[in-house]
DNA sequence: CGCCCTGCTGGTAACAGCAGGGCGGTGCCTTACT
């Protein structure tokens, strides 16, 4: 069957997207391909067509369970119904049925931390997969040192289920984080599929201000005056929650999404946002992977971002629709204080690698005591139990050293005189090709073309009603 | 950096007031024992 047949029999759809049939044909040549494809460009479609003509399975690993969930729902909305996902959610009952008719299953989603356990190596062997997928790869190299190190475990699983192809798919990815995937997924001579970073549609702004009181003011204000949706990305926890419940005194509807909240009750926000029914969430950068709004005009900064790759994706969320978006980064004299402390303490400290290596099998303990953090007796222990004292030392060392480097950039970027655009491509080894008409603010910015009057929360009746006759008649 | 918590200080004791230190953000996974 023709590619394109496929792709009309099972999406409905008659054209790929740029990229998709590249990225396909390369996997169907049974070629490992590292996929740079832009965020809501169909990723999920490189790996879900090509199932259908592979014989084995398709192992998908994912970085977070409600992503995993979503695609499930999706694809059994297709109508797709040999999907499962593995994670520890399922009861011990459905994991038994699960395990006993595994490999009937055309999709499998995956945590990496579920992956590495020897129990389900076991029961992966036992089955046939033709592919391994790994979902936004980038979390290798963005959560992998110092978050979630079972992310730099993956290719553990590759001797067990007999060496399979891989794609690996991502947004964003600098030559670095590239390096990084082709390294720790043991690809073989990849073919890299990589899009032009830039979006036209969205104006960089970078604002200065002096005191944090004036930057708040200054949000209000913007805030009152501009339609929505948009998120308001913040530092810290307590920061969202402030900054929703100011907006919300002032007649704006807006909610607040962070990590530390029951997991229902970020599906109710990211629901509602997603349903139009909110305009505004002020969020930790928890908030993002996996929504799916097309129309959001403004992403704001109201704390600095911790690395530029970061930020890039982060506002990358705006105007997936190619229409006019805002992208907007405000700083405060002092604001690097924060944002250098978080990237900072993101690594185990000297002593902390110390206690877990006096501790030898026993280092769990020193958590319960408050002695090493979670985090750090995580990635400390992946360190230590692959290096020597001496040398898990200098790996931390010179980790910290490439913290440095990102922070550095950020402090580069607030103060860059140049164009901001120029700026976040060149990060991604990329130049600029043709400068759209609002670039950015150090080049000018017509603010006209983004501040929309809002009828829904403004409070003058007259421009209410003048703002809704304006929508409904057509253009002079 | 800016906050919140802890513990010290003075000196009828109680507690107000302040200095110093720690912390802040991303998410998987908890398969036993009383």
């Amino acid at each position: 069957m023709k590619l394109e047949e496929l792709l009309y029999t099972t999406y409905g759809f008659d054209t790929f997207r740029p990229g998709q049939r590249e990225v396909i044909e390369q996997v169907l040549q049974g070629k490992d391909v590292i996929a740079l494809l832009p965020t809501g460009m169909g990723k999920s479609m490189c790996y879900q067509l090509p199932a259908h003509l592979l014989t084995g399975s398709v192992l998908i690993v994912s970085p977070l369970l409600s992503l995993m969930q979503d695609q499930v729902a999706q694809l059994k909305k297709m109508g797709e119904k040999s999907v499962v996902a593995i994670n520890s959610f399922l009861k011990p009952e459905e994991k038994e049925k699960i395990w006993s008719q595994l490999g009937s299953y055309r999709f499998i989603f995956v945590s990496p931390e579920m992956l590495v356990q020897p129990f389900v190596k076991k029961q992966l062997q036992r089955i046939r997969i033709s592919l391994l997928v790994a979902d936004e790869a980038h979390c290798i190299s963005q959560w992998g040192f110092d978050f979630r190190p079972d992310y730099l475990r993956i290719a553990e699983i590759l001797p067990v289920i007999g060496h399979p192809q891989i794609l690996a798919l991502t947004a964003t990815a600098t030559a670095k984080v590239t390096e990084e995937i082709k390294g720790y997924l043991q690809l073989k001579e990849p073919f890299v599929y990589k899009h032009a970073m830039d979006r036209p549609n969205i104006a960089y702004d970078i604002k200065r201000f002096l005191t944090s009181k004036e930057k708040q003011d200054w949000l209000e204000e913007f805030v009152l005056q501009s339609g929505g949706p948009g998120i308001i990305y913040t530092g810290t926890r307590r920061k969202s929650q402030e900054l929703a419940d100011v907006l919300a005194s002032l007649g704006i509807s807006a909610a607040y999404y962070h990590g530390g909240m029951e997991h229902q009750d970020r599906i109710f926000v990211q629901q509602q946002f997603q349903n139009g029914e909110l305009d505004w969430v002020c969020s930790t950068n928890a908030f993002g992977m996996g929504v799916h709004i097309a129309d959001i005009r403004h992403v704001i900064h109201f704390q600095l971002p911790t690395s530029i790759e970061g930020y890039v994706q982060e506002i990358g969320r705006a105007g997936r629709d190619g229409k006019p978006a805002l992208a907007t980064l405000l700083y405060a004299e002092g604001d690097e204080g924060l944002m250098g402390s978080l990237v900072m303490d993101e690594l185990p400290t000297r002593r902390e690698i110390d206690e877990l290596a006096a501790a030898k099998g026993d280092a769990r303990r020193l958590v319960d005591e408050g002695i090493v953090r979670e985090t750090a007796y995580r990635v400390g222990s992946y360190w230590l139990s692959r290096l020597s004292l001496e040398e898990t030392h200098q790996q931390i060392e010179s980790l910290q050293r490439g913290k440095l480097k990102q922070i550095d950039k950020i402090k580069k970027f607030i103060h860059f005189e140049g164009c901001l655009r120029e700026y976040l491509l060149s990060a991604f080894e990329q130049d600029l090709q043709k400068k759209p008409a609002n670039c950015c603010s150090n080049d000018g910015i017509d603010y006209s073309r983004f501040i929309i009057s809002k009828a829904k929360n403004d409070k003058s009746t007259i421009d209410n009603w003048q703002t809704r006759l304006n929508g409904l008649l057509p253009l002079a």
